[in-house]
DNA sequence: TTAAAAAGTGAACCTTGGTTCACTATTGTA
DNA sequence: TACAATAGTGAACCAAGGTTCACTTTTTAA
């Protein structure tokens, strides 16, 4: 006698989400966060801006959700690094070639995760990606450790020593336009 | 036979435009820069909204005064550690444990310079200070590399890597309030 | 075909915080 | 004291951008 909620209706209503999502983080990409507001959003996504609300409570859980999103493939990559194959040396090599590389072949979005200032949601979803990296590397400087590869040490502040070289070495004092640290990349 | 600029004249006026640096960089401290807003910084320097735009011709130079105020405190004493006697490697330890400390005493305003969302004006400043900072580092690594107690590398790199690594660990993955990294601090 | 429920619309609204400006107060000289 | 020049005032203004909501459109089931 009504309206009820089917398998259609869910996909349709999924694959605007998924759009929405999808055109903010090409926003991202492009023009950092601060390009990601909600009227471009919308224009991008081909609906109305009223109709993101039907989709996110609010523009930062949807950025928040695009933070995720994005940070979490880096990590993914990272953490399959710090836990490949090898000696734990080679191991932690490999993770910050990976780290690196991914940074320079998507600068803008780089930077938009690591360095650019965002809003206090987002922030906080840095936060908990920031950690993330330095536990993955946490972990893999304890099997060094426990192999007698590296030397004793707490490794929960070395951990936080790598990301934050990785970063700054990277994006830091090069902000949202970088030139060319790629050909210097080879050999370290 | 009319108004001129005399010493007491200026006087005032420069204390005036001290008062406010002096306020402002008080409420950075306590809140942050998100703190330092035109309304309460004129309330607490005692003077209307309007009076700051004498002094100041838009809020943007205010704060990144103020940041290149207190930066400029901690770049000094870390520069000067990078400086002082000793071994290249006793200098080193000597800044990083400068830095540190300083970064420790002051959370609040450390978190301020070097990790809170800031607005464009003051993100730029704080590029400035960053590769400032690693210039002092720089040079150190050079003077190491020369004297034969550091191998050869990229200083360039090296520096940028050590101000993330300090920044990271001190005070990235914790954010605006930190806890007891103090007592870990001695033997590093 | 019709009614209920949900999705979509977009202009108006609201909030935040910087900036302006017509006006007043103060100060220095004649 | 008078008058000019500068400092100070603070309410009003403005811009940017997020959010709302009365209304329309679409979809489902009877």
């Amino acid at each position: 006698m009504a309206y009820r909620q089917t398998e259609l209706n869910q996909a349709k209503k999924a694959g605007t989400r998924a759009r929405i999502l999808q055109e903010a983080r090409l926003l991202v990409s492009q023009g950092g966060f601060a390009a990601a507001t909600v009227v471009p959003v919308a224009k991008q996504s081909g609906i109305a801006t009223g109709t993101i609300y039907r989709h996110f409570p609010s523009k930062g859980e949807l950025v928040a959700e695009v933070f995720r999103h994005a940070s979490g493939f880096e990590l993914e990559a990272v953490t399959a690094a710090t836990q490949s194959e090898g000696t734990c040396c080679e191991r932690l090599k490999r993770a910050a070639k990976t780290f690196s590389e991914r940074a320079l072949k998507a600068q803008r979005m780089a930077y938009a995760l690591i360095a650019e200032p965002v809003d206090p949601l987002v922030e906080k979803e840095r936060l908990a990606f920031r950690f993330a990296y330095a536990e993955a590397f946490e972990d893999l400087i304890n099997d060094g450790m426990k192999s007698g590869e590296f030397v004793t040490q707490d490794a929960s502040i070395t951990s936080a020593a790598l990301v934050g070289m990785l970063a700054e070495a990277l994006i830091g004092p090069l902000g949202p336009q970088v030139s060319s640290y790629e050909e210097q990349l080879d050999e370290r």
